[in-house]
DNA sequence: TGATGATCATGC
DNA sequence: GCATGATCATCA
């Protein structure tokens, strides 16, 4: 990594800013649902520059190399477990935060992921599904603007679980998804199957692969793969809680 | 213009 | 290496 490659945020927080100032401490993790969701109240209104500057990071002129800034700083203004664990980001809480871009009337720019596919091993019905899983208690956290991160703001946080019918929805297209890979059908998994729940390639390249058995029980290679919804899902789904 | 497929950074 | 956080880039 070299001096062109600036590590925005780790770099920051390694140095004290002139004047003596000292920057905000990270909080604890939330105690409870009901803490988590003042902070994320408290957000609101807030831009990402600003709420960076609390913790001592510098927002990145873009985001092409550095997808995950907006993730990470909210997480670390929420208290949520810093680092990278097959977890849920308030592992006591059971609760899973999630970013999501939006236009300016609140609807959702792109797909959303959810988590990886080891297309080995999906697991054997959607009732202990990873996906259903991370997707069982969601606090959605949408972002308003496409301009520079630090000048996009945070909107209003919505607290979420699948109702009966977002469920089933997921449940159809999980198992639809999933069927074909069983069947081997790896060329018929593209991002256009699935209603609202995708199944599309995830990795640091196309030429990430792993071994699994094709329709006709030889052993191929085929591209990782990762669970998304779709962006008329979320939309959905946050026009549903607004509305409550 | 929207959706699909490709890609980037970080932590453990 | 894999899961975390996603957005980028291209093409229909």
């Amino acid at each position: 990594m070299g001096a062109r490659c600036a590590r925005y945020g780790a770099q920051a927080r390694s140095r004290q800013p002139p004047g003596g100032s000292i920057w905000e401490p990270p909080p604890e993790p939330p105690p409870d649902e009901a803490t988590l969701q003042q902070r994320a109240d408290a957000l609101a209104g807030w831009t990402l520059g600003e709420i960076g500057a609390r913790f001592g990071w510098r927002a990145p002129p873009d985001l092409r190399r550095h997808k995950g800034w907006i993730g990470n700083l909210v997480e670390l203004a929420l208290g949520a477990t810093a680092g990278s664990r097959a977890l849920p980001d308030f592992p006591e809480l059971g609760i899973e935060l999630k970013t999501i871009p939006v236009d300016a009337r609140g609807v959702p720019r792109q797909s959303t992921f959810v988590c990886t596919a080891p297309l080995g091993d999906l697991g054997d019905d959607w009732s202990t599904s990873w996906v259903r899983k991370k997707l069982a208690r969601v606090l959605w956290l949408p972002i308003l603007g496409d301009g520079p991160p630090g000048e996009r703001m945070v909107g209003g946080a919505v607290m979420w679980s699948p109702d009966a019918e977002e469920e089933s929805r997921l449940r159809e297209d999980w198992h639809h998804l999933v069927e074909l890979v069983v069947r081997g059908e790896l060329d018929q998994v593209t991002g256009h199957r699935g209603e609202v729940l995708q199944l599309r390639p995830k990795g640091q390249s196309a030429a990430d692969t792993s071994w699994v058995l094709d329709s006709e029980g030889e052993w191929v290679r085929a591209q990782d793969r990762a669970f998304y919804l779709r962006p008329s899902f979320t939309a959905a789904l946050l026009r549903r809680a607004l509305r409550l």
